[in-house]
DNA sequence: GTCTATACCCAGATAGAC
DNA sequence: GTCTATCTGGGTATAGAC
């Protein structure tokens, strides 16, 4: 009858579901802990299921985090690309002051999806782990290809705009906002580096974490 | 008898060296898998002495990690401090330009220090964790701080200069010169990133690692 | 000061029921 | 598809001898 494939209509879509709830759990916590320091325990009791059934999802940790990676370079691209789209239609196309501001925008607001960039940074110091070291050098590698291919920056740009990331990520991942109201040194600090845009990552200070 | 002395003596002595032995073996394990990732065991093993006696060495694993944090802050300053010294004989005191590449060299020179910067590295990720978290952003206000005072950069400078190291620190944690030979793109982005010193950078790519 | 032996815990993975 | 129960390995830390 109707009702079965309904019911098993509906159940697929719970199950993706839990699948992407497990995705964000594992981002979130992966970017807290790093890949050795997260537990599929602690992944799984953030998602609200059972820790087996986490590794059943994925098969195991590791692809559980190269899963994560994946997600995470490709939410970032696509994050870009339609920051790109509207940029295109307001600015000149030769205006790279613009389309570096529109992208470093951009960058800064993905700080909101909670770990997506903290992951990152974590599989970037792995390089010594030939799985997951090499996945992360295959996406740095994209990000590169896309600055220059489909934004369009030169050799210099890249390089200034990857750096501005990283240090964004550094301070991210160390927490410094959580010294902001404290100490006077922090807050120059971060107001040194963050001239816009404090107020989103002083924002996400608040949310629970670990 | 004098000969229990000198006993001594040539006791404490090695008792010191293994003592460094073990923090340097520690830098380089911490700096290849993170706090986690890394056993006491293996920085045993590569300090040539028995697991418990590491443990014992540092009460435990997370002082272990501060020690090593600490003493790659105090290398990294004192390494910046000497290069400013022949800085001021050579070059014109307010010659920001000459300071910023006297520094920028010294940088890429810790590099050598296997796992030093690495292990620095995991530390500004480690912010959620309430005491490393803590030692990592403390260690980052006293390198701005040192910026700032010592070297005199402003607040722009200190900005890019961090910006800087931390990709370099990326791409050294990534392990991206070992692409270099196989993947152009890998070899376009060293090179706009490292115009300079990249043989130092493929260098360290064949000593051994994890 | 340094080792061997070992206790203990915790995390990832598997088995199997529902 | 999802859970409970559990096995197993490995990692930190302690005890105690030398």
């Amino acid at each position: 009858m109707s009702l079965s494939t309904d019911d098993a209509v509906v159940t697929r879509m719970r199950s993706e579901d839990r699948r992407a709830l497990v995705l964000e759990a594992a981002t979130r916590v992966f970017g807290d802990r790093g890949y050795y320091g997260a537990t599929t325990d602690q992944i799984a009791r953030e998602a609200g299921v059972s820790q087996p059934y986490v590794v059943r999802m994925f098969g195991n940790k590791e692809t559980l985090f190269l899963e994560v990676l994946q997600r995470a370079l490709d939410r970032m691209m696509s994050a870009f690309r339609t920051a790109l789209e509207e940029n295109r239609e307001t600015a000149d196309p030769g205006d790279h002051e613009a389309l570096q501001r529109c992208i470093g925008r951009t960058y800064v607001d993905l700080l909101a999806d909670r770990g997506l960039l903290l992951s990152l940074m974590h599989a970037f110091a792995m390089g010594a782990d030939p799985v997951i070291g090499r996945a992360a050098r295959q996406g740095m590698l994209d990000v590169y290809r896309f600055l220059r291919d489909e934004v369009g920056l030169d050799a210099a740009e890249c390089s200034d705009f990857l750096a501005g990331g990283m240090l964004l990520n550094t301070v991210v991942g160390m927490r410094m906002a959580d010294d902001y109201d404290d100490d006077p040194l922090a807050r120059e600090l971060l107001e040194a580096i963050l001239p816009t845009k404090l107020d989103l990552l002083l924002a996400l200070r608040d949310e629970p974490t670990s």
